[in-house]
DNA sequence: AAACGCGTAGCAAGCGCTTTCTATCGCGAG
DNA sequence: CTCGCGATAGAAAGCGCTTGCTACGCGTTT
């Protein structure tokens, strides 16, 4: 029924092997014999099997980019600009070949002008969306790792659990050790494998010497490729961002922290908490709240916030969609931001910096990230030093947020 | 290196025939010769090689899902519905089987119990991102082809152009004769095929005699199956709002369309000339401005409508992220909302009815379409007469909106 | 003049799975 | 006691592609 590499082969009068050969362009092929098949090839609307030369090939163009929710723009801008940094290719082209005689470099992409016109090599990168969900993740890594994905980008903050942690770890092991490329973007790096490396290992090692061992075999794996991490300084923008205000001179400061038991929740909170440490302030527990990313999450723990405290005199929110439902909820209280109470966000969306009042936020850069992480993924960057790099956050100050006192 | 099929079935001692139909359980397998089987695959921690199983049984597990901007809810919200339909399966189980003795249906899948456990059929619903970009788009249904994938959803509008229509229409026949199932979800129905059939064919046919023969050649495709079609009813959901705000007293009402040259764009301003023309209501141009589906191009063109006709009492927005910032406009140019100027929206996204003031929009069923766009692409619902479903929007009155004379 | 190298193209052996057809076993029916 | 049938399991033939190796034709080199 469908049209084979065969059929192709047949009606340009040439080898399976060499029509192969055009396509991939691997591989020296004379000028008028590439000519013959890819008219054949457009003549028949001819398009690769994938699943076929995935098999013979023992190689993938798939590349898994896994969100957390695909709604929010969060995820949106790093993964767009992962999926960018596919079609960026090698720019080669259909038959270019290594052929060193013919600087022509092959036939280019004519519009309209048929199907397999896409160049050999060009990444098919999908975003799977997670929803937040431990198992959702774990599903996905596994049927990507069915389709033997080149590679599989982990964006966005984990969940800390120690089963699922080890779990996904596991995983991830199983991937590289396929030959997977993996790559954590905006995503803290694993932990120590340990005892994550056999699921059925009952539990950890009993004795020193088992524990020796242990630590010997996870030595010794040569291509244990810890995956590459580009993670942010969650930590650092927090702190920078609660020392912005303290400078102002506020003393009560609200914090909606987001869901609990994630690792970005955890470590904004914590400088948000080093930053306070820092200057001898006090951070009795009912000035945190925890909610969710979203503008809802944002208005109710506003209400609760300043139920539980009228003092307050600044809001931290989890990311700047909940900024935005603390702005709401102030407003609709008659509260004036940031006359009455200042607000800060934490990513920098665009829609921050153009809201009203804009935005006090801390600028991550999302973009920067998604688009290394896709580089990384198709093996066109070297890796950091480390196999991890921290991008840092840039603090922007905006109108949201000013001093108590005025 | 990897782990194959024959490995398991070495370690299970039993043929490679046997490990698969355990692992598809679509062929009895005696329940001890099961355990076995999957006490290996969980020892060896095997996972199907996707591509060989999708070249040998000739079907994939691949969904997948265009979107026109990843970042915008709106898409978020369809896609997500999608895949969740996805997971949501035959509730088949491994190893369930069709054997019809054992009222047992198979081993569950036991939390990090190991790679395997992903029921065979599940789907692998991915998203793909063409940023509004036709080539993209292309792109991306070639490259779906070629994974020879089992399904694929379209979501929102489409771009109106001849040429790229054409080619998008012959891209899906080709994906529908390949019998990849092929759902528009959010999206207009194609046009005819007319002429798209060959993109080789230099023109039209010149003839009537060749026009007649074309004609009967596309008619005669016995497996031309339209693609599926769930669209929104666009044009009746913007004279609805229109209607609702002429009713309120409104004459002078500004119109901020979406991109040029997309059906969303034309339908939602057809609606809303209708709705004009069937009240008397002048329409001259410069009342209405095109501009992005955002929240900045909202800003822009709210303030370039309230200079180009100060006499505004209300404006319409291309979807509710733009209103927002009409909304915003408006407020940082000293007006209320509604008091001053009434705004609407479309869409209803979630953030709509939380936002201040809360939202006038039309609400369009994204969750259902998606939904139903998922069951239909994995084939667990029966199409809907004449394959073309439209799904309307509710017209959701709230504070954004109110009387001029008030 | 024979040997060699280079540029091309074809042969054919898989890649790891699915599935049809066949073989075997156990057992009640004839 | 033998035949047939239902329930299982295995053998083996592909699925459509990639690629190592071989083959061939020519222009060079010794």
């Amino acid at each position: 029924m469908a049209v084979t590499l065969a059929d192709v082969a047949a009606r340009a009068g040439v080898s399976t092997a060499t029509v192969s050969r055009v396509l991939s362009g691997n591989y020296p092929v004379a000028e008028n014999t590439r000519a013959r098949v890819l008219r054949a090839v457009a003549d028949l609307e001819y398009v690769v099997n994938g699943p076929a030369s995935a098999l013979a090939a023992a190689t993938s163009d798939l590349v898994g980019i896994l969100v957390n929710d695909i709604a929010d723009p969060f995820f949106g801008i790093i993964a767009s600009a992962v999926q960018s940094e596919m079609s960026a290719g090698t720019g080669q082209h259909i038959g270019s070949g290594t052929n060193p005689r013919t600087g022509d470099s092959g036939t280019r992409r004519r519009p309209g002008a048929g199907p397999a016109l896409v160049p050999a090599g060009e990444k098919l990168a999908v975003v799977c969306n997670t929803g937040g969900s431990p198992e959702r993740e774990l599903t996905y890594l596994t049927l990507l790792q069915r389709q033997r994905a080149a590679a599989v980008v982990l964006t966005g903050g984990a969940v800390e659990d120690a089963g699922h942690a080890a779990a996904v770890t596991a995983a991830l092991r199983r991937l590289a050790a396929a030959g997977t490329r993996v790559v954590l973007c905006g995503r803290p790096p694993l932990g120590p494998e340990a005892d994550a490396r056999k699921p059925k290992a009952t539990a950890g090692p009993r004795t020193d010497l088992e524990a020796r061992i242990l630590q010997r075999a996870i030595r010794k794996v040569p291509t244990a490729p810890s995956p590459i991490t580009l993670a942010f300084d969650n930590r650092g923008g927090a702190q920078r961002l609660t020392e912005h205000l303290i400078s102002l001179g506020h003393r009560h400061i609200g914090y909606i922290a987001g869901p609990v038991g994630r690792t970005t929740t955890r470590h904004r909170l914590e400088g948000h908490r080093a930053a306070l440490t820092a200057h001898d302030i006090p951070d009795p527990a009912h000035r945190t709240v925890h909610g969710a990313y979203d503008r809802a999450a944002g208005y109710d723990a506003a209400l609760e916030l300043l139920r539980r405290d009228p003092a307050l005199t600044a809001v931290i929110a989890a990311n700047d969609t909940a900024a935005l439902g603390v702005c709401a909820a102030l407003r609709d209280r008659g509260l004036r931001v940031p006359g009455d109470i200042s607000v800060a966000g934490f990513d920098d969306l665009p829609f921050s910096a153009d809201a009203a009042p804009a935005l006090t936020t801390v600028r991550l850069p999302l973009q920067e990230a998604g688009a290394r992480a896709g580089r990384l993924a198709t093996g066109r960057e070297t890796p950091p030093p480390g196999e991890i790099a921290t991008l840092c956050g840039d603090l922007m100050v905006r109108e949201s947020t000013s001093s108590p006192y005025s």
